[in-house]
DNA sequence: TGTACATCAGTGAACGCGCGTTCACTGATGTAC
DNA sequence: TGTACATCAGTGAACGCGCGTTCACTGATGTAC
């Protein structure tokens, strides 16, 4: 079944708006995003925008659902880039597209894993499943490696307490894919915190002025971790 | 010399300006922070304010550096409650002060650590020397540690490239009290990061629902950066 | 100590601005017969 | 294939709102003689 012309010109249009917001945003912070100066920079009258999204609430979603597949998209393509058998490759492309998305995609990714757009409550029915996916990516490659004797998770992630464990134990029995280990998932959690936080300095600046443009800090710290888990 | 009365309502008032303030970001997230609503709520008109502050610049920066110092008085209290050559000691009682400190003030948390606001420029004079303090506190603590024996710095944080290594000399000379290690400042870094990196994911629930809420998470990970460096 | 003057906190009105959203409409595109 | 009608993208005016900031002012506090 063709699609119309109107079909295809309001899809091209939906694209349009999402694309100017993210420019916006970029330029100006997520926070400040608005109907009117979208519909201005398009050439439109703002009320049309409400023809493509019910409001200024349903846009942000939009945009933070696309970021979140946009940056899952780049993990798994990094992911399998490398031999299904090379975790420590594997990891280190991921880790490196993690980087590399966030440097080329500034607002998507304040917009995700940023201070939250007050005012704005993320439908979490529409927001989960995308954001799960990249930290599947990472869990997925520590947890085979580990399966595989590749990897030793460390000490410290084995002695969670009782209740800490059942959780971990839900959370691994969520995936049915693989035998997860439940140290694996802490261990994932971890490494995707850390990974944040090294993305977070580099790109707001918070660590020591011109320390991290090059990217090498970056990759000193992705070794570590690689020593670390014997990767 | 006593101060007068109006001096004395006036430093008052003064306080009573940036305790709304806070409130109100903590409520509504640091974007939307507003004289006029401050004023509203403390019962004055909005002009009143301007005796205050010059603008509303002004105000945020304030907020921003009584955010770095109250952060930085917790930590050095944190860190002058252990025996000096207690490393380990310092070194989680002081991790631990920063989550607390972090919990117990979403808002400056937010505002000194979180996304920029959208066209609000923090004048690098007044922030920096704030901004510094957390970090020595931490780097001292590793760096003294590194000194006595008490810590093994990974190897990865030995073999930064010439340009990094120079830049890590700057940063390493820039501080007169001790001798300071060049990969020690490395390791600072990235274990501010991923002190960062944990207390986020916390905050903003990054991780999955329920899991951080203990502070088990934190500790754990506190175990194993302890465990890596065997301090 | 009392008085004249200077300082300063705070007010209310007003400025121009941009925002999200609603409404009644026009005109082009698509569909049913 | 041609015509009548339905659908839908987009417009311009208007709504009520809150914002930062300026201005001319009032009245209380502090200071010099």
């Amino acid at each position: 079944m063709a699609k119309t012309r109107r079909e295809r010109v309001r899809a091209e249009t939906t694209i349009e708006i999402k694309e100017v917001a993210l420019q916006q945003m970029a330029q100006q912070g997520a926070a400040s995003l608005s109907l009117r100066s979208i519909a201005r920079e398009m050439g439109m009258s703002a009320p049309a925008l409400y023809r493509y999204f019910p409001d200024r609430d349903a846009l942000v979603t939009a945009l933070i659902v696309d970021a979140y597949n946009s940056l899952a998209d780049s993990l798994e393509a990094a992911n399998d880039g490398q031999d299904v058998g090379n975790y420590n490759g594997r990891f280190r492309a991921v880790a490196q597209a993690y980087r590399n998305w966030a440097l080329a995609h500034p607002a998507e990714y304040a917009l995700i894993y940023g201070t939250p757009i007050p005012g704005y409550i993320a439908p979490r029915d529409e927001t989960v499943m995308p954001a799960a996916r990249t930290n599947l990516v990472i869990g997925f490659i520590l947890n085979e490696a580990a399966q595989a004797g590749k990897l030793t998770i460390p000490d410290a992630y084995f002695h969670a307490s009782p209740d800490l464990q059942a959780v971990l134990d839900e959370l691994a029995a969520m995936i049915p894919e693989e035998d997860v280990l439940s140290a694996g998932v802490l261990l994932t959690i971890y490494i995707f915190s850390r990974l944040h936080g090294l993305v977070w300095g580099e790109l707001d600046e918070h660590f020591a002025p011109k320390i991290a443009d090059s990217g090498e800090l970056f990759e000193i710290e992705i070794s570590e971790i690689c020593d670390r888990l014997k990767l």
